[in-house]
DNA sequence: TATGAATGAGAATTCATTCAT
DNA sequence: TATGAATGAATTCTCATTCAT
């Protein structure tokens, strides 16, 4: 067993590691300035490697975009599969789905801008993905049993939709986030600071459970 | 010998009407693609007027956009105030605020993607705004207000922030409405047809008078 | 006699203003720019008058230019007669030429930079003028008339040629005043102190009278 | 197996082939019109490059005219470096000198107007430029040399300075030749026709000598 | 005489993309 | 797989000039 690998292997693997290189560099770029105001120049400097070698890989920009948007989609997936709703009880579970989407949203604020993006341009690289599947969060499901468990155990009230509670604890956390620099200068206070970040958690948390729990 | 207009007046009011005529033309452009992604020569044609009176009037994309962005900022403004929420009970007033907030970003999309860019620009044209102040909304008092005279007589729980609430009633509705291409396909069902949009209203009146009131 | 002025008068006055108002801030404008680098809507500031008016009198750029190139030949001349060479011994005279020219181009810098942009545009805005005999300096006559009765008296060398003098009595001060930021950047010294500016008067003198004077 | 050239080298050699085609078409361009007149399209076509090849090369206009402006400082220090007075008796090295200039200026006229341009910028150009040093002529010392030698054998008068005779020298030829339109026009005869060139050389080589001989 | 509004032609610069190796 | 050179089509912005009053 040899520590040299084969030259093909190598090869293989540098590519690997190439096009992930690209893939951050751009989501950063894309996430700065949009898909209108990135650059195919900075994302090769960002990424430290030939301009030409993106298109080797993406093809053109759009496509480039895609596999950024695609490759954001998989990772917060990923996270909500790791959470483990199913363990806890209810009203737990619902707690901790609002704390996870406010923390993921914190420590990834590319999402929100990419999102956006994809957003503005009316959800075209999403409809052209292949992987478009893949981007339904495995968590809707979930909620929908955590839901009825909870209403059968008379916890919670009945009638609540999945997918409207879904996208409503996204929709607290995402506004905030997304919006904090123009929402701090209008409310004249800063909102990214860790007391604001906390009463906000608290906030969030007393709204989406203030509203499922029967009172 | 016509009322009509001194000719000053005249001119006067054609500056005006190709400021605002290049103004409602740069929205339409902005909202449609992103400060990035818009084009001067498509504002120009759109507007109808020569591409230079834009650089005339606004000296530089950046400035129109911040002109564009007070404009949008001025309306909703403008709108919220002429609510009447003091003339209604509290419950009826958060119901109402819930209400026209969407209805207000139904019937105005380009207040959010404009909204969108300017974060995505870390909120750098309103802060050089010189009317920043007056974009703080003047629903923010008279929010505080009727969570108190609510909470006074008994209907609604007390601690609650009235810019919290105002930012989640915005959240819900702007989540929804911003995301709403990409959340269609993601969640392969048609979010804006009115069926849909009827129960997204039912929800969020839901949740935000379920979590203020008492029980 | 009143003191009010019929109102053609006042008219015609306020044009004149307008018209040298107009010619002074060109003068300073190409001055700083050069003939490509003028701006019309700075000179309109500069004057203090619209721009529209700029036109109105002087049809176009080239022709503003030609008028402002005009006037400062005109002025120089007009200094030059006032030397009253004639009055002085051939040596004395020809010193004074020389520290007049010197202090003239010192005074006037504008003059420089608009002689070198009517070279640019190889001469064509002299050419189209109608006053340009005008511009023939009344000193070329006169320096003939002094190196002869200097070549008679004994003090002078013969063969002088006026026109090859007067000439060289320019470029000496010319390139130092014209050239002066890149020399002085090159030579690493200021060319423009009191101390430096008083050697290269004091050397160009030396030069020009130890050629003239017969030994 | 040809000795040409390797691949590497052939490459390189394009991207420095291409720079040096630019900027020869930027100097003949610069040289027409001054900073402010020229055109990059047009020198893109007189270079038969693409224009987006300058900016590639130069950045903007401003460094492309820099580095015309170095360029041509290197090309008159290299011609002067190649005169070798050292090896002439004085008399003859300061002739030589005057003869040198007027050749100089006369064979290359681009750099009379390069020169005016950065002058009119106030030496901008030169002062941001990385090569400042190298522009200081090399002759400024070897003159001072040449001076003290002609003193000693009691050829030339003493208390010369260098710097200033340069300048002289230079003026001499420059004003002449900067200014032969509007002085041509003025006069109203040609100063570029062979013999009007020729009196000018005689004319300037007697100015010198007959400063710096001892009489 | 004076001026604010308007414009077409152009100018610098940018950008995604391709070539050649 | 990797890269420096090259390009055509925009894109923002500028400028001299004219219109209308």
């Amino acid at each position: 067993m040899s520590v040299q690998k084969s030259p093909s292997a190598t090869k293989t693997r540098d590519a690997e590691r190439s096009r992930a290189v690209i893939l951050k560099a751009a989501s950063e770029e894309f996430s700065l300035f949009g898909l209108g105001g990135a650059r195919i120049d900075r994302i090769a400097e960002r990424s430290g490697l030939n301009k030409r070698l993106i298109y080797y890989y993406f093809s053109d920009k759009d496509q480039l975009f895609q596999a950024v948007l695609e490759a954001a989609y998989r990772k917060i997936r990923e996270s909500e599969r790791d959470l483990n709703l199913e363990a806890l009880k209810p009203a737990a579970a619902i707690r901790k789905l609002v704390e996870f989407t406010w923390n993921y949203y914190l420590e990834n604020p590319d999402f929100l801008t990419i999102l956006n993006s994809a957003n503005l341009h009316k959800g075209r690289h999403i409809q052209e993905s292949n992987h478009a599947r893949a981007l339904n969060s495995p968590l809707i499901e979930l909620l929908g049993e955590i839901l009825e468990k909870g209403r059968i155990s008379g916890e919670f009230r009945g009638g609540i939709d999945a997918v409207q509670l879904y996208i409503s604890i996204a929709g607290l956390s995402y506004f905030y986030l997304s919006n904090n620099s123009t929402l701090s200068i209008i409310f004249g206070k800063g909102l990214m600071n860790p007391k604001a970040k906390s009463e906000r958690l608290s906030h969030m948390c007393e709204v989406i459970l203030g509203y499922v729990l029967r009172n």
